[in-house]
DNA sequence: AATATAGCAGACGAAATCGTTCAATAAAAG
DNA sequence: CTTTTATTGAACGATTTCGTCTGCTATATT
């Protein structure tokens, strides 16, 4: 896809963030273009979501830069003084998107509700967010856009399924600090949580096999995963299970 | 992707499989144009083969078509004389990868060796399948053509990812039977079984996360997700959980 | 008010690629 | 042999899309 190599500047004139208020942009170091109209960040957030959609709908190198604008209510020319081309618009996106972060502070909720609702939640959370048909269908773009920059996808991760495993980890760690989980390696077990709740339901998913799981489906998958990742993992009485302390990883 | 609406019927005269030899189709029904100079079925593969690169390599509708012709040392004409267009090919492409079916009969294995043992050995096929880089990339291409093709989609599961969940439930469910497992519903055992195997890595393989990993890595994860499972699943003698019975293999 | 830029609509040339066609040759069947 | 089809290379028209540009109005700064 997107044949061309990718200008690391995605705008043109303003490197302004999607988010930016017009405040911010006089205010901050805006040496170019201070002076007459400033741009509309209307139109700018409206052209990423207008790509975001069409490039999810019909494939990034499918949309035409026309549509898009037309979808976005904006003239071509506009797109064109807001992105360079279809490279530095389809990286606007996937920013955009890595922005959009997932998790929280869920070790608070931890001490308030206890570690299994809390990984309830939080797994009923990741699941939503995992089988979402558009979240499937933007990890198809990325991972795509992936073969020519790879650096994006890294960001990409780390900003999203990173960091909710990340927050997983810290969950677990609390837990274990706690005395409620065994646990050698939170890191490796966060895997085999995730694992457990996702099954088959991501494959299945990912290629539409099956219609998207209803909310009290994924509440059931979430509550079973941990029910069984706290079988696996908890503390037993020490005669019968030296488990995760030698046999951790060492196989 | 592939902007129009596909035809159903991939080849354009000559309805032959990848495979077929040439005296299969001389015998076959081949009503069609039996008299003169048969099609060569090499040229047939190596269209399909050198689309299959290119559409891995740079995206299913990026790939010129006179680009995977020149690349099959074959005339563009010959090309659109086997498929009728860009989605035919695609077709053809995916029609072929999907025949390269993953798994067997284990059943037969698992009587030989044992289940854990077997059950090991899928693991590490298994794994190696997913987190192979090509593989991933055919995915890719595979949920991208979904957009327009659903059933392509369910015909590509069907022979892959659902053939080795059936056969893992069949492995399951013999171990089920032998008393060597505890499990009511193999099914979602089996969602168990692969997620411990998967954990992170797929999703850490599809962006790229990580570099694919060795053989050895593969088989540890594929021994520690095995192991996992039996502790999950072993029946237990009610006290206690006497899960680490046999837990010895892995090391 | 003067200035400078944003935004729009539309037209534009340029380039790429599609899928077809043609005449000539190659290979198989009758 | 003749007949029939496959294959080739090249050229073809048609279409699409790109990214730019022009004339005009709108909206901001100074």
């Amino acid at each position: 896809m997107v044949e061309g190599a990718l200008t690391l500047l995605a705008d043109r004139l303003r490197p302004c963030s999607t988010s930016c208020s017009v405040q911010a942009m006089r205010h901050e170091r805006m040496q170019l273009s201070r002076r007459g109209r400033p741009k509309d960040p209307v139109k700018r957030t409206a052209l990423i979501a207008a790509a975001r959609q069409l490039f999810l709908a019909k494939g990034v190198d499918v949309a035409t830069m026309e549509e898009i604008a037309t979808h976005a209510k904006v003239s071509k020319a506009t797109l064109y003084a807001n992105f360079a081309d279809r490279s530095a618009l389809l990286e606007a996106v996937i920013r955009t998107e890595s922005q959009r972060v997932t998790s929280d502070d869920y070790p608070e909720e931890a001490k308030a509700l206890g570690l299994e609702t809390t990984l309830r939640h939080f797994g009923l959370r990741l699941l939503t967010f995992l089988t979402d048909p558009q979240r499937v269908e933007f990890d198809m773009l990325i991972a795509g856009a992936t073969k020519q920059r790879p650096e994006l996808a890294r960001r990409f991760f780390e900003a999203g399924p990173g960091r909710g495993r990340a927050a997983l980890v810290r969950l677990i760690a609390t837990g274990v600090r706690q005395g409620i989980l065994a646990i050698e390696d939170p890191l490796e077990a966060a895997g085999d949580l995730l694992g457990l709740w996702q099954g088959f339901t991501r494959i299945e998913a990912t290629f539409r096999y099956r219609n998207t799981p209803g909310r009290e489906e994924l509440r059931k998958r979430a509550a079973r995963g941990v029910r069984l990742f706290m079988r696996l993992y908890a503390p037993s009485t020490p005669a019968s299970r030296p488990t995760t302390k030698r046999r951790g990883r060492g196989c």
